[in-house]
Order: C-alpha cells, then structure tokens, then sequence
DNA sequence: GGATGTGAAGTAGTTCACAGCC
DNA sequence: GGCTGTGAACTACTTCACATCC
C-alpha cells in the first residue's frame, strides 16, 4: 500500500466534518464539467474562510497547484481516501419506516464506501417487501454481519435493536432515535438528531444577531461530536 | 436591562449545540420522576465532562445547588428559556414525502417553542390529504406567513422553493435537501445532512483510533448542518 | 499574476484546580 | 461530605501574512 501515509494523518474532528462538505462542492463541480477549483471558491460555497480549507486540505497531502487550485477529480479522491471511502463498508438499517425509507432512499445517505447490506422491520407488513431494492427482512431473525448499524425505529425500542446489532458483532451504530443507548465498550455510537439544528436556528432568532442576523449569506454549523463514558 | 432574561448573554456556538442534548437528558429524568441531576450525570449520557457542563449551565445564569447538583425542572425551563422556547414560532414543512413525514410525525423534530403551521407538497396525490392533523396544501399556492421555513424537497426543486419561502417572507430556512440554496441577504439557512455522520463514522473507522477506537463507552455525534453547491 | 501551503499570531473552547456554599 | 461556579492554564482551532511555486 503506498497510500498507507494517508492514514496516518490525524485530521480534526472540525476537519473531518468539514470534508464530506468539500467533497459534495467538487462533485458537483465534476458534474459541471469543471476540471479545477480554488481555495476561495470551494470556502465560499462551504460556509467557510478559504484559509481553512486550504488547512483541511493541506492535511491530506499537498496535492494542489498553486496559482490554479485543486484538480476536482484529484480532490475527489483524495477526499474519498481520507474518509476510508475506498473500503466499501456494510450498512444495515433497521426500522423502515418513514425515515428508514427517507434514508436508503437518498441519492445522498449513501456514499461511496458505504454499501446497503439489508435492511430490517418487526412490521409484517413491511417485512418482505422491497424497498430501494432490498427485501425487508425480519428483526426477530439474525442480523447480518456488517460494518455499521443504522437505527431508525421509535425511541422505545432503540436500546432493543441496539442490543441485537451488537450480537451481531456490529461495532459502530449510526442512532436516529431521539434516545441515549449503552453498548459495550469497543462500540461506536453516533447520534443524529435533526431538531438540535432547529433549536439552534431558535436560537439565533430569538438573540437577533447570531451567526445569521449578521448579515451572512449562509452559516455553517459544523457536527461538535464527542463521548462518554457508561455504565 | 438586567430586568431582561438571559438572553442578553451570548453563548458559543458548541455551548448552544449542546443545550438540546442536555434538555432530552433532563427531560428523562422528569419523566423517571428523578427531581435532581448532577453535572457528572448529565456528562456522561451526553459525552462530555462533567466541567464543560458546568460551564454551559453557569452561562445560563447560577441555578445548581452546591452539594446537590440541579433541579431537573429549573434545568428544563432555563435551557428552554436559553433556547427560545417560550416563543411558539411558526414552522411550514415543505415536502411531504418520507423525509417530511418522518419530521412532523416525529416526537422530537416539532419541540417546544416550535409549532406546525402548514405542510405543502407538489404532488397532487399528496395534496388534501391530512398528515400529522393537517391538510397538506398545494404548493402552487400563497404561502403562509411563518418564522422557519423547512425543506424536505428533492435537491433539483430545493432552490424553487427556498424562492417561494423568501417571498412569503420566511426568513429562517432548515434546508434537509443536499443542494446549496441561495438567499437574500437577511434570510439564514441552515443546512443538515445525515450522511456526514456516517462519514464521520467511517472515517473513525478507518483510522483505528479517533474518539471511537478509544475504548469508550459510545460518543455522541451532534447533527450536523453544512453547506454545499450552489447555483 | 495567482493560488497554495505554512510558520506565527490570535481567538475560542476546554480542562484544571480550588474556593465557596450547601 | 459533595457539588457548583469560576479564575487560570492549557489546548485546539482559525486567521493572518507571506514565502513559495506554477
């Protein structure tokens, strides 16, 4: 593996969030036709100072031209290896309900390196059916052996489905459920929750000037993620 | 001046990001019938210390009680009072689809300070049809005037409707749709974008050792809203 | 000329450590 | 005893400014 020095780069958490974003701006450029981008431009769209991404950037090898900027296709792959894009993960999602559905359904939730494995139901009327072109399989039964979880069943039972994908030997769950899951040490939990982006829109309304009121075109709110320890 | 609530005191952007999560923590507690919490509690089941909570909460103004912590029902209005939730603002969800009604029939997207004002699709099979005790109406038609506008249309009609927003003189916009929307100066958008945990996610994966590989309990990742393409 | 990449400076956020109070 | 609230120290992130290269 010649690449193998991608991966020993330690990129920060802000850095890490910030890629994906870079990543959809040069893919649109791509589709655009555009073979170059620049430091300003790929900020002006993100939401952020061109200085900072070029840091970003930097951070995963300097592979841009100065005077013209980022090749897209280079800065596409580049990307794409620095979020282990290249590995091709499994995904399964359980509860497919209106935001299960939502979701495999996205032309953007799943990205490349991530691939739908199978999805699961406890509703007979769900199970068996085809959605996104998979066959709803039931909950009671094993759960395949994949990469990462995806739970989108009610809060109730999140705790439940999250116990089944550690049997599993699933070691990283992507939570949608508006509830706090343990799991065992080793495990990787990560919650999603589209209302803390409302509340903070609230938020700066209510104080008049925030990041917003200030008079920018758009703000960019940047995933904080942390941990915690349990049980 | 100092009449007024605290709203006066500016909170940083992780503090406001991380108050929704302590509120679902205390509202847990409410409903175990647990009439105290410390900041250790909360640290754990939200992924921080117990330090950066304290820190959070004195922003709110002193309300803990040395020896005993905080009084899950004071904690509960403070952080709601912080957030704006005493001001029952106005939502409209455009785009009824599975994103949409994963959102309004959620128990979590519509919290307190944040009602349903109307719900809008383009689909004529959609249109009429009640969801979530409303009848969706045409989207062709006048717009109702509200506080935040939210978006859970295809990307390719995102920036149509962030136009028809504006114009009903929307100037708080929740974009769900991966697409870039531009607007007046004056209007702030916030983006959200599921797959950028999973990203996140992977990228951890991948590298071994992030805030996951680490041996904890599980970590909390905070919705994150960015930017993309535009135009 | 024009844009990258990066030391140096600046700013924001977190953690330490402990005084203060219950 | 226990836990909050906070100055002080520390760490992380961002921005400035410019040397560097195409």
């Amino acid at each position: 593996m010649s690449t193998a020095r991608l991966r020993a780069r330690k990129l920060s958490e802000p850095t890490i969030a910030r890629l994906p974003v870079y990543q959809r701006i040069a893919e649109g450029f791509e589709r655009r036709g555009l073979s170059h981008i620049d430091s300003r431009q790929i900020g002006e769209l993100a939401g952020v100072t061109a200085t900072t991404v070029r840091r970003d950037l930097a951070g995963l090898g300097s592979f841009g031209t100065r005077g013209a900027g980022y090749e897209v296709s280079v800065l596409n792959e580049r990307i794409a290896e620095a979020l282990g894009h290249d590995r091709n993960y499994d995904v399964v999602v359980v509860g497919i309900g209106n935001l299960g559905r939502a979701l495999v359904n996205s032309s953007n939730f799943l990205i490349r390196g991530a691939q739908l494995a199978d999805l699961y139901d406890s509703d007979p009327e769900v199970i068996g059916t085809e959605v996104a072109g998979h066959i709803v399989k039931p909950l009671s039964g094993e759960v395949t052996r994949a990469t990462v979880g995806v739970i989108c069943v009610p809060p109730s039972s999140a705790q439940e489905v999250a116990d089944r994908l550690v049997r599993a030997d699933i070691h990283a769950i992507l939570n949608f459920a508006p509830q706090v899951i343990t799991v065992p040490l080793g495990t990787a939990v990560h919650y999603v929750d589209f209302s803390i982006e409302l509340q903070i829109l609230m938020y700066h309304l209510n104080n008049g000037t925030g990041p917003l009121g200030g008079g920018l075109l758009h703000s960019l709110g940047i995933a904080a993620s942390s941990q915690s320890r349990g049980t």
